[in-house]
DNA sequence: GCCGTTTTCGGCCCGACTGTTTTCAGTCG
């Protein structure tokens, strides 16, 4: 696992290259954007370098054959010598200074040469006796400003789950529309591209009233203080511990301004450099011709039509080949919400769901379902008060009883969510998993067993035959637990081999499968499907987060089993 | 240090806001 480390040295390579000069600095670009790239890799480059070689490294994008041979020096030696060489020049702690809001390279080489801070413990003494005030460039507003950053350095814990920003969002767009001061408002940022955690949030808003729009958000119940405001940029801090940008922009340029601060990053950078070589230039306020005339930028499709590309769905936009594809007419045709027909995967009060069988079953009614699968735990899952064989017959007519009373208002599935066991073997008899419409099986216990163990593990399962679906795959819990080892190529193999289908729990602490493994299991012509996993009945809400893992993972309607009816979804079940 | 629909050399995205400036550097996204 080295891609969170190499990440983190090759920023502070940028950092300190920086420092050098202006000669430098696009040396340093060239090691942010490569660790950038390597920073949210799912493969780690230690396992691409095992199995490709160093041509493996540099087919990464923003890899070539230094920074290749610099990644291969860290892997075999456990140091990079440049890295060495350079903090012999600037000891100093770059990465955790640097993530202070406020501080960048160069004044923290800055605080260095004056008071000889190198790290955040050196940095709190400085602010505690009043020293930053007095050297060059920085002034009493500065300390204050760096004593903030360091009190929200100490107490946040990194990214949100989209499970929390995107609500939280959604409730502040809601009084924004309310307050009869803007004409559109939306959401934009990595929450519009659902990814699983989100480091801010982005507002943007049209507004021919962008003083007191600004001063109706700065006060809005929901921030702590304001960081910066400006005419038509604010920026706060929400009281749930996320920072929140709006920016404020003309109708004429609500579609590139959209475009822009949905991102990602290098998506926008590679769109204004083909942007450049078709003679525009493009920014958040349009696409403009030569002589500065604005030729798009009302419309976020247009921007992209105008540079010659399909319109890419705001999931897609990771630089991840998406440009190409769009440029040659060939995006996938992502699927939707509204695709889905069923859930998968809930849970009852029959072990630790908080809602009876009715009451789930009527939520999917109400959610317009045609069937439902009910998928409790097994014996193995004792905390969870799992059953055992004769419990699921019981449990089971008991499905056939609700099934009499609900009709033909909707398809009650028999299932259990089947504990894959140590040796491979499934927690239920054979009679009891052949009275299921089908099987979803899942690893929970003993996770810390090595990569080629666990895998066995579960494509022993597979080979049983009675494994249809595999339930949140890695098991990982985000901001959490890192999940199991897994040696991915040959699961997704046998998966496909044996007509295992793979989950996309929906559930937004898992999101499991996410998207970076979705595009890695579609190379092996698997299909999909996504549960809620829900334990009550407002989690049956969280398809929408699933949905977002499956479209950044490029999937269609074609791929994903619960967005077709009843008839193909048993065909699809049962191999 | 990377990279190629003008290229193996010579480019490398672009703008808002702030503080401490006296016209701009630093930071951020």
């Amino acid at each position: 696992m080295y891609n969170s480390k190499i990440s983190e040295l090759f920023n502070e390579i940028a950092d300190m290259l920086d420092l050098e000069g202006d000669a430098r600095s696009f040396e340093a670009r060239a090691y942010r954007k490569a660790a950038l790239v390597i920073g949210s890799l799912q493969e780690d480059v230690g396992d691409i370098l095992k199995n490709k070689g160093i041509d493996g490294l540099t087919e990464l994008p923003g890899v070539g054959k230094t920074l290749a041979e610099r990644i291969k020096e860290y892997v075999e030696t456990g140091k990079i010598k440049k890295y060495e060489d350079l903090k012999k020049q600037y000891p100093i702690d770059f990465d955790s200074l640097t993530k202070i809001q406020g501080l960048g390279a160069k004044r923290v080489f800055k605080l260095y040469k004056a008071l000889g801070v190198k790290n955040v413990d050196d940095l709190r003494k400085a602010l505690e006796n009043h020293k930053i005030r007095g050297i060059e460039g920085f002034g009493e507003k500065s300390e204050e400003e760096i004593k903030k950053g360091l009190d929200f350095f100490f107490s946040t814990g990194g990214r949100m789950l989209i499970g929390t920003a995107l609500p939280e969002a959604e409730s502040i767009v809601r009084k924004i529309e309310a307050s009869g001061l803007a004409q559109k408002v939306t959401i934009a940022g990595s929450t519009r591209r659902m990814r699983e955690t989100v480091g801010d949030l982005d507002i943007l808003i049209v507004s021919s009233k962008s003083d007191k729009m600004m001063d109706f958000v700065a006060g809005l119940d929901e921030v702590e203080n304001i960081v910066v405001k400006g005419p038509t940029k604010t920026t706060v801090m929400l009281k749930i511990g996320l920072t929140c940008d709006f920016r404020v922009v003309e109708k004429e340029s609500f579609g590139s301004a959209l475009q822009y601060f949905t991102g990602n990053k290098e998506h926008n950078v590679q769109l204004r450099q083909i942007a450049i070589k078709q003679g525009y230039k493009l920014n958040e306020y349009g696409i403009f011709d030569k002589a500065d005339r604005r030729v798009a930028g009302s419309d976020e499709k247009e921007v992209y039509a105008k540079l010659g590309m399909d319109y890419i769905e705001p999931e897609m936009r990771e630089a991840r080949g998406e440009i190409e594809l769009a440029q040659q007419h060939r995006l996938p045709k992502l699927v939707t919400i509204n695709d889905i027909r069923g859930d998968l995967h809930v849970h009852t009060t029959h072990t630790d769901g908080l809602n009876t069988l009715d009451e789930m079953v009527q939520k999917a009614v109400s959610l317009g379902y045609d069937y439902v699968g009910i998928s409790d735990h097994t014996k193995s899952e004792y905390v969870a008060g799992g059953m055992n064989d004769k419990q699921f017959v019981s449990y089971f007519k008991e499905i056939d009883e609700l099934q009499k009373r609900v009709g033909d208002s909707i398809k009650v599935l028999k299932s259990g969510e089947i504990d894959i066991l140590k040796d491979g073997s499934l927690d239920l008899s054979n009679k009891t998993l052949e009275m299921m419409d089908y099987r979803l099986c899942a690893v929970h216990t003993n996770i810390n067993m090595s990569k080629e163990q666990m895998t066995n593990r579960i494509i022993k399962a597979f080979e049983s035959g009675y494994v249809d679906i595999l339930a949140h795959p890695t098991d990982r819990l985000i901001n959490e637990r890192a999940g199991i080892q897994l040696d991915f190529d040959r699961l997704f193999q046998s998966a496909a081999d044996n007509g295992v289908v793979l989950e996309i729990n929906a559930s937004p602490g898992r999101l499991d499968l996410n998207d970076e493994l979705i595009l890695k299991a579609s190379q092996y012509k698997v299909k999909f499907i996504i549960g809620t996993d829900s334990h009550k009945v407002e989690h049956m809400d969280f398809m929408r987060y699933g949905i977002g893992m499956a479209r950044r993972g490029w999937l269609e309607k074609k791929d994903i089993i619960n967005a077709g009816d009843i008839k193909s979804l048993l065909k699809a079940l049962n191999r």
